[in-house]
RNA sequence: GCCGCGAUAGCUCAGUCGGUAGAGCGACUGAUUCGUAAUCAGUAGGUCGGAGGUUCGAUUCCUCUUCGCGGCACCA
């Protein structure tokens, strides 16, 4: 038998015999043998103590690549499991799989795992490091391997292989030492040993059986996994960074907002955040105008009956919120605005020369979200939309998705989201609509985006019932995405809320709808836009642009005087007459995330000037107070 | 909604193996007027999330509950 290895750079080897990766890596140096994590074989991944039996191109994957960190990752989920189940016999193993930057093991068992518990695992989990145990791969037959779950009450495991994995597949079990096995498809190091020291556990929650809520609920424990020790300090330190720029915490550091528990996902702005909220708003509102869109105002509660009529009672009734009163009828408030808006356009009789109309409005929406789902701004159960409903001649679909995205991208650009990936969802399954109008849409939102050369991900079978859609993916400073913008063809609701306008021939037509949304929710939105500031927003946002601090009392007085001539141009200006020193309140203001701080002392009252210092600079610049004003209220738009 | 954890002064947090609580910052008062990230001194401030229970006595132990946090599930 002979068998031809080749290598990367193109060399090719013979041997006579089944050799394994590590063999070959030993072959070429012992250092090479070292860092090696698996091998490559043919583009598939493989142990490094796996056979080799045939021809094939082969490369040493070693712990620096990227490929190695997801084995990294994995061997130390199995590594916690088996630490565990030493630990705490009885418990049963079901799945763990490699994450973004590390990895998780669900475990069955009566009693919780504790935060101190995750202190003895790790120990545990080094200790078998230690231990340097050899992990081998075997080839099991079905039956064998339910049985022997079955043996040692590993029902999960068991239920898994009968139900999930096919009997034509091959099954391999991944032994860690002599003891210990799990079901596992690799690949995996030669030993524990390898795994090293670079991983840390870092939570326990709850998690469902398959990711199904119906089914058992498991207990997840969660880690962090890498290479190199380096990596997992500067991860680690990427999550202070992160928690740092928490909304929440920002939130109640520069008094914008608060939460409580009368008011369950319910926000109560203070005039700071408030400030930030209004400006959003004003500036949307700005450019939806110059857009071409009317804004109107529709009522909070409504009548169920018409909320039965327009869909939502039968298919969201379960998150609307109704009034409780001894009348015949109850009130629903709303959870959307669109069908509001159908009303408006249905006042009258509209002609097809009114169309596109395009209806703004920045209504306050409630929807009854899962206790456990609130999350600061981030998820609430009242908020504020920049909603917008577009009643359009099938013809005017693309011309329309093109101005929209226009719109949407321009302004996420303003406020400094310069990465924006959009997502195109067509026709799911279960749908209502010919499919004329389906194509028809479809090929208007794709058309839209290829006419402006913008790239867009398909996600097919993704779309609404009723139609299709695009949304707008944000990612932030610190690589986080956050869906916001939306626009959704609707070829439901028109109809159902008999929607019509005469056409040119004289006849009666129903009118495509499109919702559309760019920040989606105002509150999420202020949310996203103070993380991704890490609260230092740029001047035109920040509810309080400029703080005049005199050095001593005695320019007290001319610093409310340049106080009162910035807020006459427009500049959110406030003063800091506290009897403290400049470098107390330098540093005051500067945490309070204020990006000018207007500086003034007996000198500067003499001249006439002021001196600025902007948040994160030291630089000091001293003009007339009179250019000062104008140059920062220019800034404003 | 589910699993787990938590709730102490305005904020951040310490504490009490059951004997009615402390610090720093902030607030207030006074002194200080000091040119770019914390001047000094003093004072006030808490039914220890809420309701029940055990106990001579509960902030501490138990039960329920509300809200929050971390995930899971959900997100029209």
């Amino acid at each position: 038998m002979s068998l031809q290895i080749t290598f990367p750079d193109g060399n090719v080897k013979s041997f006579d015999a089944p050799v394994t990766g590590l063999e070959i890596a030993q072959g070429i140096s012992p250092g090479l043998a070292k860092k090696a994590v698996v091998v490559r074989v043919d583009g598939e991944l493989w142990d490094l103590t796996r056979p080799i039996t045939r021809d094939a191109q082969i490369s040493i994957v070693t712990r620096n690549q990227p490929e190695a960190a997801e084995v990294i990752r994995h061997d130390a989920a199995h590594v916690m499991a088996q630490a565990v189940q030493e630990l705490f016999p009885g418990t049963q193993i079901t799945f763990g799989p490699s994450t973004e930057y590390g990895f998780y093991y669900d475990f069955a068992r009566s009693e919780p795992f504790t935060e101190t518990d995750l202190a003895t695992i790790e120990k545990k989990m080094r200790e078998i490091v230690k231990r340097d145990l050899p992990i081998t791969r075997e080839v099991w037959p079905h039956d064998q391997a339910v049985q022997h779950f079955e043996a040692s009450g590993e029902r999960f495991k068991a239920e898994w292989i009968r139900d999930g994995i096919a009997a034509d597949e091959e099954l391999t079990i991944y032994r860690q030492g002599d003891g210990w096995l799990d079901m596992c498809l690799g690949p995996h190091l030669p030993s524990t040993g390898r795994l090293g020291t670079a991983f840390k556990l870092t939570k326990v929650s709850g998690a469902y059986w398959r990711g199904d809520k119906n089914n058992a609920q498991l207990q997840r424990i969660y880690g962090l996994a890498f290479a190199s020790d380096d990596e997992l300090k500067a991860h680690l330190h990427m999550l202070e960074e992160a928690e740092k720029r928490d909304h929440r915490r920002l939130g109640k550091q520069l008094d914008l907002f608060h939460l409580q528990e009368q008011a369950p996902g319910s926000v109560f702005w203070h005039p700071k955040g408030w400030t930030l909220f209004q400006t959003l708003i004003g500036f949307m509102r700005k450019k939806q105008f110059e857009a071409g869109y009317q804004e109107i105002n529709t009522p909070d509660m409504m009548d169920k009956a018409f909320w039965e009529t327009s869909g939502h009672w039968q298919n969201y009734g379960e998150n609307m919120f109704a009034t409780e009163r001894d009348e015949d009828r109850t009130l629903c408030l709303k959870p959307m605005n669109c069908p509001g808006h159908v009303q408006v356009f249905n006042q009258g009789t509209r002609s097809y020369r009114e169309l596109p109309l395009r209806f703004a409005e920045f209504g306050k929406v409630h929807r009854f979200e899962p206790s456990g789902a609130l999350h600061g701004l981030l998820r609430v159960r009242s908020f504020t939309q920049d909603d917008g409903h577009i009643f359009c001649a099938p013809e005017q679909l693309q011309a329309e998705c093109v101005a929209f995205t226009r719109l949407t991208l321009d302004q996420y650009r303003v406020f400094g989201f310069d990465n924006v990936r959009i997502k195109l969802s067509t026709r799911p399954e279960k749908r209502i609509g010919a499919d004329h109008l389906w194509d028809q849409s479809e090929a208007a939102l794709a058309d839209a985006l290829d006419s402006m050369g913008i790239e867009y991900t398909l996600f097919p079978g993704e779309g609404a019932f009723y139609g299709p859609k695009l949304e707008f993916v944000l990612r932030d400073a610190i690589g986080r995405d956050w869906q916001c913008g939306t626009i959704q063809v609707d070829l439901n609701l028109p109809s159902r809320l008999d929607a019509e306008y005469i056409g040119e021939d004289g006849n009666r037509h129903t009118p495509i709808m499109l919702h559309r949304a760019i920040f989606g929710s105002l509150e999420r939105f202020t949310g996203i836009l103070i993380e991704h500031h890490a609260g230092s927003l740029p001047f035109w946002l920040a509810p309080i642009q400029a703080v005049v601090a005199p050095i001593v009392s005695d320019a007290d007085d001319y610093a409310r005087e340049a106080c009162t001539a910035l807020k006459a141009a427009g500049v959110r200006a406030d003063t800091d007459l506290s009897n403290e020193k400049i470098n107390k309140k330098i540093r005051e203001l500067s945490m309070q995330k204020i990006p000018v701080i207007v500086v003034v002392g007996r000198k500067e009252a003499e001249e006439q000037t002021v001196t600025l210092r902007r948040l994160g600079e030291e630089r000091q610049e001293t003009l007339p107070l009179a250019e000062a004003v104008a140059m920062l209220a220019s800034l404003n738009p």
